[in-house]
DNA sequence: CCTACGATGTGTGCAGTGCTCACATTAACC
DNA sequence: GGTTAATGTGAGCACTGCACACATCGTAGG
């Protein structure tokens, strides 16, 4: 708590806008993010947001940044020390799954305009980037690890999107995941 | 022509409608496609383009089925017979530049909601589909052929999101595509 | 020929949005 | 304790999607 429950007016704007905006998404389940939904979530103004977001794709970016970061726990949940390409395969799962979990969230992410100057984002998306170099680098010793690194992150970051917009036809999330699974198999189990 | 030219009162503003939305679509860059904004540049009220679609997404569906075709030509034009590994990565650099080209087109064809029911956008994208599957079954014919050709339909669509979201960091369409190259050469060339 | 009809386009209006501005409130600092 | 600056409010503008009543006009039926 430290001194978030009494201080300004609110008490954390910033960060009550954030979680209104978390909400808004998982529940709604499209990437609309009405900045005056969020204030009305938050019990404030319409334009009381402004004083912590300069627009609205400075909020959204605030809400990408912090969905990259789970996005990052949830990678690391899947396995902490992938060894193998079978350990890949899991990851790429996880990576779909967190899409399919948090579909608003997920697009919020990748397909918003955000803001690009956004330093925080900008960080999350190379760390992201810099722990699936690191992995592919592990399990492929041999291979370019920027050009595997950045392949890897296409197939999975591709599949997500397939997913979301129906491509796969996967009903149920286990069906999803087979379909990664298979996909990524059948990328990698050629490989030796 | 035929009879297009004088017919009820516009001639044929379902046409018009799509053809001004792509227009608004490669000047401004971003994927809004006001409806209002179409209705003015196709020079009739803003209410208009209702007698031809139902609603905004109907619209977006209409321009993302076109999009789906002339992706379509683009892809068989980069290589009309592939039979080798280095002639699919051409195609997949073909794939990633109708991105690049075409941003604002891209990201209503995969990102907008559009609406799932339309049988003339389902048509289109399952002829991609179909199209990627006989061409990864005739470069590799020991593959899965589902698996395989999701995998590189994946892999082909994250490199074109991870560009557009600037995430690939190349600055000109060539380093994109050498980009384009090194990680499905990563992929493929090593299989064998 | 000409009238009724149905397809197409217009205008108005409502609710919602992002964002700017002047204003109110209140915490924090001297 | 009073000043100041940070924070929240409210009205207002321009824009959007969309529903409604109305206008227009090509065309079929008499």
């Amino acid at each position: 708590m430290s001194q978030a429950n009494a201080s300004y007016h609110h008490g954390d704007l910033r960060d009550a806008c954030i979680r209104a905006a978390r909400e808004l998404l998982e529940e709604t389940g499209d990437a609309s993010l009405s900045l005056r939904a969020v204030a009305r979530r938050a019990g404030v103004s319409a334009t009381a947001p402004y004083r912590h977001f300069a627009d609205r794709d400075a909020l959204a970016s605030a809400v990408a940044a912090e969905g990259y970061r789970e996005l990052a726990v949830k990678l690391a949940a899947a396995h902490p020390s992938p060894e193998t390409p079978e350990d890949l395969v899991e990851i790429a799962v996880a990576y779909v799954r967190f899409a399919i979990d948090h579909p608003a969230l997920f697009k919020v992410m990748f397909t918003e305009p955000c803001d690009p100057g956004d330093e925080d984002r900008a960080a999350a998306t190379a760390a992201i980037n810099g722990y699936l170099k690191s992995i592919v680098g592990g399990v492929f010793p041999d291979a370019d690890p920027d050009a595997f690194s950045i392949a890897v992150w296409a197939v999975v970051h591709g599949l997500a999107f397939l997913q979301l917009d129906g491509k796969l036809d996967a009903a149920t999330p286990e069906q999803a995941a087979d379909r990664v699974r298979a996909a990524v198999r059948a990328l990698l189990s050629v490989s030796r």
